[in-house]
DNA sequence: CATAGAGTGGCACCCTGTGCCATAATCTGC
DNA sequence: GCAGATTATGGCACAGGGTGCCACTCTATG
């Protein structure tokens, strides 16, 4: 039953992305077991009728210790969303000036989602919750519009709409509901993929717009 | 400190407004009072320092039926945006066939929204609740995307984007998303009038797109 | 006035979330 | 290694949100 902590002086030498103290380790472990302890739990239950008590249980910690990795269950999620924003954000950072704004925050969402994709365990299971379960909808879309900030202010540090900071934060906002019904598309219907999805919708908000250079 | 209860039977005769039995404005008149008890409490103290126990007390009814009134603390707010909600929808509805679809859905958000305003006590302060809130705030983009099926379907039968629902869909999304935009500037930006900012707002989305006619 | 049905209040109960304290684990310097 | 500082953990108590249940009151109707 007990599972065992990767041990840092262990004779199989240490792993580079194995980095910091034990104790960094060790919080990151339990980090993972409750947050798996929760994922499965959702699946089998539902999000309220799993309760921090159980999913405790399961990740073999105590109830009280729960609330010190999640201050409440919902962060369970916005934890997820958090990390693809900062994934995003960083590749729209990291793309080439030259290339349109726009155009590079879309190839920013597009790609840092593939990868996501490929790192989570049953993506979609865990969009369906977002969609279906009131709760964890507004949640969702709550940590959604967090992203809008940082993505205005690139989008302004890179001159889309003259740099005016009111249009990037709209456009900002914009291309994060674009985000979302991409996927909300990508989950109910079967058979499109999600890069698909996100470059229609982002064709629609462009259609027709003549991006006109700044001046 | 007893409020009475408008009676039917009164000399004063029934005003017109006052429609049904005295069991349902009675139900009416006491939703009221919560809703007025709930409001003054959360512009004195913050929605989480107030405590239902607090509102109940304040209405005049117990606890117990201030939860026969109102499901959650927090549907104390979709009640109010739900019915903005509807509001739209239908001034959308009601406008002529024959003028451009978005450009019926953008008068309806603000003919809408200034009468909202007039109806509304504490427009501002109902609002900064919403932004500043994390709870609220997910509750609110939540009901707010609750718009949107209702939104894109007269859209369709405007046959806006050839009556492509999924283009509707998205179009409804981001006109929400908008309208979400210029309430957060018209909360932040004293001085611009909301109608004001709903317009630029929506200048922005369809900015330079050619509304082709439908073929 | 009598009776059915809806509204109300009080009670017990579970769950979420927090403060507090004792205990156990890790880290630091020796 | 070892002692002390630091941090994580678990258990407990407690306030608040939300629900089921039951007795009681009020309205609607005849």
């Amino acid at each position: 039953m007990q599972k065992t902590i990767p041990t840092s002086g262990g004779e199989q030498g240490t792993k580079p992305q194995d980095s910091g103290s034990l104790r960094e380790r060790k919080h990151e472990f339990v980090l993972r077991e409750i947050e798996q302890a929760a994922w499965d739990l959702f699946a089998d239950v539902g999000f309220d009728r799993a309760t921090i008590a159980a999913i405790s249980r399961r990740a073999g910690v105590s109830r009280r210790t729960f609330f010190r990795y999640f201050r409440t269950k919902e962060e369970l999620l916005s934890y997820s969303i958090m990390h693809c924003g900062q994934r995003i954000a960083q590749r729209f950072a990291g793309a080439p000036k030259s290339r349109n704004p726009l155009a590079a925050l879309e190839d920013a969402m597009i790609s840092a989602m593939q990868e996501e994709i490929e790192d989570t365990r049953q993506p979609k299971e865990m969009l369906g919750l977002m969609f279906e379960e009131p709760n964890l909808r507004g949640r969702f879309l709550c940590a959604l519009s967090s992203w809008v900030p940082a993505l205005s202010k690139e989008l302004a540090k890179r001159k889309a709409y003259r740099g005016d900071s009111a249009r990037c934060d709209l456009a900002a906002a914009l291309y994060c509901t674009a985000f979302d019904q991409a996927h909300l598309r990508w989950y109910r219907e079967p058979g499109v993929d999600l890069p698909t999805q996100l470059k229609r919708a982002f064709r629609q908000i462009r259609e027709s717009k003549n991006h006109r250079p700044a001046r």
